[in-house]
DNA sequence: TTGACATGAAACCAAAAGGTTTTATATAAT
DNA sequence: ATTATATAAAACCTTTTGGTTTCATGTCAA
């Protein structure tokens, strides 16, 4: 019933660079690993290991297809991250607001 | 010009949970370090570090005031996240609206 | 001016993260 | 059947991270 208990926090996936990078690959279509892994200096395992992570998480999911996988994206988690930031968007506002009036009394 | 050129990232700066509620705390009010270490079952020097790595990704700014450095919320950084995620919306709306189909059609 | 307090800085440590290379396994193509 | 392809899994390595303890410094209070 409670939270979604994933294993790994969404928090934490998206804190490196590049797998928000394979985050923005898999939103344009869905991949298989070689073909991400391609837009990489760096070798396809650690690029799995990436994508292990990001499943882990549930913002990505791979299918088998043959002897591919393909992975695509499942954005739902970022709701989660959505909240969070709705919790904070109030004190940018106000920030934004009294600078607006400062700037207004000029 | 272009980007703002912090030393800590945005995303890796929000990934530890300790962190999250430092930044928690600070949104309620301004605080020492003192009393926000408090807070938890670590060190001081440890909460020390982590406001280090908070305030070089400017989401908090500390001051002097005597023997105290009184630290709180700079919530503006937080605004690269909410586009981040922006352009991840608008997939979670097209899966939301599809689920919604779905269950409409039954 | 001496002592207590609040913080900063340094040295150190263990575990986790991000890589690599090697090995194994399943599927496709010849 | 045999070979090539696509990925997974394991073993290993280095750097970073999150923590500790110890030492130094600045400020307030007696």
């Amino acid at each position: 019933m409670g939270a979604p208990a994933r294993k790994h926090d969404v928090f934490q996936a998206i804190a490196d660079p590049t797998r928000r990078e394979v985050l923005r690959l898999l939103a344009e279509k869905e991949r298989p690993i070689s073909e991400i892994s391609a837009h990489f200096p760096i070798s396809r395992t650690a690029i799995s290991k990436h994508l292990r992570i990001l499943s882990e998480a549930d913002l990505v999911k791979g299918e088998k297809a043959g002897r591919e996988r393909i992975y695509y994206l499942q954005p739902e988690p970022l709701t989660e991250l959505k909240e969070w930031l709705s919790f904070y968007e109030r004190f940018w506002n106000n920030k934004l607001q009294k600078l607006k009036y400062i700037v207004e009394e000029e």
